[in-house]
DNA sequence: TCACTAATGTACGAACCAGTACGTTAGCTA
DNA sequence: TAGCTAACGTACTGGTTCGTACATTAGTGA
């Protein structure tokens, strides 16, 4: 997240609207990605800021307006990413393979999105449903799964029958999943999907699986 | 879940720990995949039983203790419906793609038990952690698909460097992901992953997937 | 049938926590 | 430089919520 750190020489009543507004968002990100929506602390987040809580309320409206701030945030910082993604030189094979990579790095550098994601999913995404922001933001990421998919389907590399949504479900799962459910799965299987010596390993996975399944001949469907 | 029905004669006081247990279990189950750990009210679980929130505390002892029991029950089902799994008649290729099925139906079927689960990763998995039940509580899905995979790999069908705990974290994610993220996905991309028109579609999808991993050749590793 | 204990109910307390009433000041602009 | 307003701080409140002290009763074994 990008964070605001100014000196602020103490006594001295400094007045940024820009500045706190950010700060609140940065802390708060920290915090209902820590403890979840419910066992977020309004007094919490507004004592790891310079200002009060007083500023929570003045800006963003209550804590339910918080969360949605940080969720259309979080999704913002993701989508800006997707932008980045410049891969229509490679053949659709070495594309869609970057592709995976792409989201899989990008997942793993972003554990507390994943969080709030979780979190949001556990209220039903109603923030989401709530929000104007979140609602217009299109992805990137689909309308180039859809470029290549198609320049794969065109050059009969890749089975005719693959939509891109679906194929985005199958990528964003693994690389999801491996970051979401890493408490459990360590717990229950003793082993810890996000060491650092099994990321080649699992990032090599993803790719081959996604182009195994998109090369393979089908069964009747 | 295991439902406790009985009429109960009103303003008789019948004892029956076994019962009262299960209930409070019952309800506690909902509420708490309903709201999260921090979002569940212990005076809303003791409402929904024909006991009092006394009887939670004197059964387990707390809040915390009785997410514990929850989660202790929840994991104690799934772990039985695994043992149901008989495959080993089946061809190691038939083999895998029914036990991805099963996985996948057995998902779809108790939403609530991915809920709980996802709430227990963003508590750091720490109710597993303290949890002596749980941590001797193995996975025969583990078993089996460990069976399938060296009668593959033998007989040359599957690819020879795949792990176990990999392939079940590989078809879990998807299976997972479909249910765990169904509001946020629906909300951003207009698709109910469980939309029973698309059930079959889905199933199929990942066995493919599955499959076209095993049975391809892989690239340098 | 009597006594004992496991099981149950009632009523309450103390801490917590989201939200607000009210007062203050920095910095801009006319 | 006077005055205005956006930006900020303090102190409090009202309701909520986990947990418990204390009282009671059903069922069981001697």
């Amino acid at each position: 997240m990008t964070s605001v750190e100014e000196p602020a020489r103490p006594g001295e009543r400094i007045r940024d609207a820009a500045r706190t507004r950010a700060e609140i968002l940065d802390v708060a990100t920290q915090e209902f990605a820590r403890a979840g929506y419910d066992g977020a602390r309004v007094d919490e987040i507004a004592a790891r800021t310079r200002t009060t809580k007083r500023m929570i309320y003045y800006y963003f409206g209550g804590k339910e307006q918080l969360f949605t701030a940080v969720l259309e945030r979080a999704y913002g910082v993701i989508r800006q990413a997707e932008q980045q993604l410049d891969v229509d030189h490679l053949d659709p094979v070495a594309a869609i393979r970057r592709l995976a990579e792409l989201t899989f790095d990008h997942h793993e550098q972003h554990p507390d999105f994943i969080r709030l994601v979780s979190i949001e999913n556990i209220h039903g995404a109603q923030h989401i449903a709530g929000s104007e922001k979140l609602g217009k933001m299109g992805s990137p990421a689909l309308d180039v799964i859809r470029r290549i998919l198609a320049s794969g389907q065109e050059s009969g590399l890749f089975t005719a029958d693959v939509d891109a949504v679906d194929l985005h479900a199958m990528i964003s799962s693994f690389c999801f999943f491996r970051v979401s459910n890493r408490h459990t799965f360590g717990a229950l299987f003793g082993r810890d999907l996000l060491d650092r010596g099994q990321r080649a390993h699992y990032r090599a996975m993803l790719g081959d699986m996604v182009i195994a399944y998109l090369t393979a001949e089908r069964t009747a469907d």
